[in-house]
DNA sequence: GTCTATACTAGGATAGAC
DNA sequence: GTCTATCCTAGTATAGAC
């Protein structure tokens, strides 16, 4: 087969394009740049992807697969909701203390595009959501007394992790994130006067 | 003195840039733009800030400041070290629940600069060694059993509340933070076995 | 002299034509 | 894949108003 039907050059593009966004933010990498690093031609990048913007939301579509796919993976390797709700924890905890770390790449990617209106923000708020909606769901299948309320603080410190291990690292409050939620959990769990 | 020297302008062209950066991003905003806004020269603005990044820079101290600003006047108008910190997680919540916030300026600022060695990034972090070593103080004087940890835990629903606050405003968790922050304070100055 | 305003350089951006 | 068109950026230098 002498003409190579580039089965994988979209996921490539989307690959290389997802990387240097994250690591270098979105405005700051020209098209020009993932183009050289990929070895394509301009007209193949802009046959998968009609604008930036496109590429852009596209990255951010991967970014909500990959997180599904870490709590999906979660999901089968510990058993009770409330283990996994800890275990997500400690998984973010882990990521946001790699020394490349670099925050998370939804929230960066809507402070970059900071319209409402946009389809970038729109689809960054969407994947905020779904993590919002999952941990809800985690937390009402724990049998907490309050979910909502479980939920909500699992999210803030997730989400903190993300914020303070982009700038802090493992020297800010990022390490004591872990046994938080376990306390956070634990409480929530108790049915009255903990 | 007929001649204006403009003793304020230098404080305009900070206003203005920090807004601009704070609503748009620091690079999707270009100095033209800040000139234009204000309605002064480029020379003038050359003349007070030799670069864009030490115009950055010098923003990041306003952040700085305001946020020292805001918890001088908290100290002033709460008595107790425990109170302040939830004071000041209630002032973050409302702060992030505005409908136009969008995002902590130096975080956001910090991610569109991830070379650590780049001055205006280490700016950002000292803004955020700031914050914690402000609030490990107001823990130890709040008789905390673990300052340290207290200090750790506020800190990541501040960073929560302004990362969720950014992307879902009042319909994330953000509402939650502050009975939270009531939680863990509370909590953390139970002497034992709580 | 001090300000605004404009022209200019050199480079990089998106986008698209060929 | 190359090459072009158009636009915008940071930054410098110059022109002209007051």
């Amino acid at each position: 087969m002498p003409r190579k039907p580039d089965p994988a050059v979209r996921d490539r593009i989307l690959a290389t394009a997802k990387h240097l966004f994250d690591t270098q933010g979105v405005h700051a990498v020209g098209l020009q740049q993932i183009i050289d690093e990929i070895g394509c031609g301009k007209n193949t990048l802009y046959r998968e992807f009609a604008t930036k913007d496109e590429l852009v939301a596209e990255c951010l579509v991967s970014s909500r697969k990959i997180w599904e796919a870490d709590v999906g993976r979660i999901a089968e390797a510990v058993a009770d909701p409330a283990g996994q709700l800890l275990a997500i924890v400690s998984h973010v905890a882990e990521t946001t203390m790699a020394p490349d770390f670099r925050g998370c790449a939804i929230y960066n990617t809507q402070a970059e595009f900071p319209d409402p209106e946009h389809p970038v923000n729109k689809a960054a708020v969407g994947n905020f959501e779904l993590m919002h909606a999952g941990l809800h769901d985690l937390a009402k299948r724990a049998g907490a007394v309050d979910p909502r309320t479980l939920a909500d603080r699992i999210m803030l410190i997730i989400d903190g992790l993300k914020a303070n291990g982009a700038a802090m690292g493992r020297n800010g409050a990022a390490p004591a994130a872990v046994k938080f939620a376990e306390d956070v959990i634990r409480t929530a769990l108790q049915p009255l006067s903990g």
